[in-house]
DNA sequence: GGCGTCGACTAATATATATTAGCAAGCATA
DNA sequence: TATGCTTGCTAATATATATTAGTCGACGCC
């Protein structure tokens, strides 16, 4: 085989060939044999764990070595992917990459939201944190498209305009951004509707009467701060209510901070009937602050939070708050992939899910005497 | 191939071929193509999606439908799998498969610990969820062998003994249990030391000068449960203070549990001067009705919690308790894998890591008045 | 030192897959 | 009605991989 019906000399061959040449693209078994200066026999055998075959692990080791260092790789038949279509029987694969999946719950929502969708369809999803490194994002995505997967939803933790990497234009497969979107609109994406959510959950106090309402904002450089915040003043605008700076006071999304700004708050001339914290960690620290105050909740004074975390139903008293809706979100995602196959790679628009609000207890309507 | 040697009619043999035969054990391109009706070489076409060739939709759909009616699979060279030690630069992928990932922090807890401590291997974690369904485990399963995954790591969200199923004993990759374990030892295995916590976090409260401490516990049939019992049960033991059946009282892991549980408790001749609530949630709710009877942690009463779940350190004061080793359990899992490639099938003993106490501000000394 | 026989491998070959060349049907010209 | 071009496919064949049937040398053993 190796030399081209030059059957003249038959052992010690490998001597010529030095030749460059390969030209073909693609690495066979006899180049690896080649390499690991055996025969191509040894190296199915070896690439098959041939059960029966004994070896030396030494050559094992150097066919596995030279097939690495050669790039083997197996077919892939790409054709072969099964499709997201619910209806067919068929097991398809999901890819799901997501930057982080320990740093909130949201991302395993929206895992949840994308399994329950995908469930009666009989997909699998599988699941691959990119940890929004720049190594390892291209490896744990190519972990996932290898062998072949149907379809990808590439999800951020925070809220965010994205430059995707450029292996995502290349994906011959769907691809969903979830919690993030391009400049370009290359990719459906959905995000929570913030804005709505910041202003439905003002509108909510103002519903009970409330007209001065603060409220604590998160990391003011974070989008989705700034969209809660904007929410605020819109449903203040739509109400007719001036707005007050001094009743917007900076937090961290943190405990400590919704603490903080609460005393502040507290201190004003006049004091806000009602606080919107926008989330829920925010809340635990305002919670606290009016309790040290002698307040109560919803009685003297209104809260809401954001976000629904676990948490906000154990506090007292349970906190009303919005959803996000990352559950949906996932669903979405699953959803997109069931209508249109993909048409070429058309101009997206940013689909926006709705935050709806729950009502708990801490939001009243507005003391008698402050009215 | 079927007709032996047999080469005296060239063309138009497909016709004999009758004789049912495919013995044979793998599917062919020749198989999908006769059960397609078209040429070996058409479902090459297909399956590859080879450009520039032009192939009616309808050849197309049928090849492929018929590829998974055979259950065509590409080869998979398992001796390439890329091993999981670290050094190589290589990037393995680690399959990870749990029941749920969604009910509680806990799974997402141990693939962080498993991802940390595969990152400098540069190995790509995969993970998949099996949702306790004799359904979906098989295919999650094989959706994470079929890519090539180096290891296995299978984690339960409860802990407890499992009756693995079967294609766990097949798989030629090694598999590690994580927060469950087989009746056979056949699998390395790492569990939560449940009752090492529970009695750490009573000797706490005992060493505090405490006496009457109470407990509330999780629902009765489960391991953790029993456990965490047991361990009070043993600290006590050895400090010599007399186990008193009324100072245990059932919860279910609930916050209103541990209210209702709590409001029992006080409600004593003798109330304790320490609660240890077998669960944080359970916690949240004995805080609660501590707060409502007037009583003030730590300094009237002492509570500790167990889990540290995040809320933990949000309560007022914040609240002492135990962690779970979800995080050590995942990076325990990941060392398996590198010291020693999994020698045959031995038996291994299971192993339980510690649930170290985090000491924060819900635990003093007895008051004086009741010491 | 002749004789098994076992480990480690390859030559040759059987099978499977990829690719090239080209046929045939349809249909739009001309 | 011939001409040419496209679409849709296959026969034949080139390449790649899997498997069978050994070869070869190193023991071990009377």
């Amino acid at each position: 085989m190796s030399e081209p019906t030059e059957l003249s000399d038959p052992p010690g061959t490998s001597r010529r060939r030095k030749p460059a040449a390969k030209p073909k693209g693609r690495v066979t078994m006899t180049d690896i044999a080649r390499a690991a200066g055996c025969s191509q026999a040894t190296v199915s055998f070896v690439l098959n764990n041939s059960p029966g075959i004994r070896l030396s692990q030494q050559t094992r080791d150097r066919v596995i070595e030279a097939a690495r260092a050669l790039g083997y790789s197996p077919p892939v038949f790409s054709a072969l992917r099964p499709p997201v279509t619910p209806f067919e029987g068929l097991d398809g694969i999901i890819g799901f990459a997501v930057d982080q999946l320990a740093t909130s719950p949201e991302a395993v929502v929206a895992i949840e939201g994308a399994r329950q969708a995908s469930w009666n369809a009989g997909n699998v999803l599988l699941v691959a944190q990119t940890m929004g490194d720049a190594v390892m994002e291209p490896r744990a995505i190519s972990a996932l498209t290898r062998r072949g997967i149907s379809a990808l939803i590439y999800m951020t933790i925070f809220t965010r305009e994205i430059a995707a990497p450029d292996f995502l234009y290349s994906l011959d497969i769907p691809v969903i951004l979830l919690n993030c979107y391009t400049a370009d609109y290359a990719f459906p994406a959905v995000v929570p509707s913030e804005i709505a959510g910041g202003q439905s959950a003002t509108r909510h106090l103002i519903a009970h009467g409330h007209r001065r309402i603060a409220t604590i904002t998160g990391e003011p450089w974070m989008q989705a701060a700034q969209d809660r915040l904007k929410g605020y003043r819109r449903a203040l605008a739509t109400a007719d209510i001036p707005f007050d700076p001094e009743l917007v006071v900076e937090g961290d999304w943190s405990a400590s901070a919704g603490y903080a700004a609460t005393v502040k708050l507290l201190g004003l001339e006049e004091r806000p009937t009602a606080i919107f914290c926008q989330n829920d960690r925010t809340a635990i620290g305002c919670y606290e602050a009016l309790k040290e105050a002698g307040l109560h909740i919803p009685q003297d004074i209104s809260v809401v939070g954001y976000d629904d975390e676990e948490i906000a139903r154990h506090l007292f008293p349970p906190l009303t708050t919005s959803i996000l809706p990352h559950l949906a979100m996932g669903q979405w995602a699953i959803e997109q992939l069931e209508t249109p196959p993909t048409p070429g790679r058309g101009r997206y628009p940013i689909t926006k899910l709705e935050c709806p609000l729950v009502e708990r207890e801490s939001v009243g309507n507005v003391p008698a005497q402050l009215r």
